[in-house]
DNA sequence: AAAATAACGCAACATTGTTGCAAATACAAA
DNA sequence: TTTGTATTTGCAACAATGTTGCGTTATTTT
């Protein structure tokens, strides 16, 4: 399989959503590196953080894709686990947080082979109220 | 309040999408028109549709935005319920269908005010296996 | 230090969504 | 049926987001 290399973009992209209580969008991710690389970069170092499990993916109400770490994770795991923790979109300051402690329960109808889920939840976050 | 008025636009986009087991993309109910009216006009008859509660918004978990009915939902109680059930996202066909016999059940931390909630499963559906 | 190849920047393009404004039309009232 | 008016539409223009190709730069291995 192909080896990935450690530049700067890929550094200071993955300090940054590492740093966050937040999950990043590429726009906040972008002017937050100040130029340090072309908005191309970030999209392709985003796409290598996730292969390599380092980040994840996450969808706001919106439809706005951010990027967040996975705090929860122990590195032995990360290669195995499927984010399969819940998310907090909040409406006022469009912040989406990650929750790691709610575990929702739910049944599905058979023949549907669940692999992932995202559960997001709206409303107003403490910051906000 | 603003009247609104119905329109051959708005008519055949609700159609469509009533008459779809899944929700559909701007794209998708665009090429199933097949040119009866301007990109610009689904967008705002998709808006339309949205305030008079005819039709909610889903988001993929790609972040593509699309449309679906409520077919569970009566007309007395559309305009309290908040489409709190769940979806289903197919990593193959990319469809996403809405499951209103799943009820998931979670708790939250405190200081969270929950309004809404999207909890959307992706896997394989069954039309992919 | 040199070779191999991963990552980068740039330009160009595709897709998705928004806004302003003039023209068309739906619909209620005359 | 005709008229008046507010709603809806089309068009053009723009903004934001995401993708691709390619020549150059930089990291890692030998």
């Amino acid at each position: 399989m192909k080896q990935t290399r450690n530049t700067a973009a890929k550094t200071e992209i993955l300090k940054l959503i590492n740093h966050s209580p937040v999950a990043l969008s590429h726009a906040e991710i972008q002017s937050a590196l100040n130029g340090l690389c072309d908005r191309v970069t970030i999209y392709r170092v985003l796409e290598r953080l996730i292969t390599e499990d380092e980040v994840h993916k996450v969808v706001n109400l919106e439809g706005v894709v951010k990027y967040a770490s996975c705090h929860s994770c122990s590195s032995e795991e990360k290669h195995i686990h499927t984010h399969n923790h819940a998310h907090f979109s909040c409406e006022k300051c469009k912040e989406v947080t990650c929750m790691e402690d709610i575990e929702p329960s739910f049944k599905v109808p058979k023949n549907y082979q669940v692999h992932e889920m995202n559960f997001t939840l709206s409303g107003i976050c403490p910051n906000c109220r």
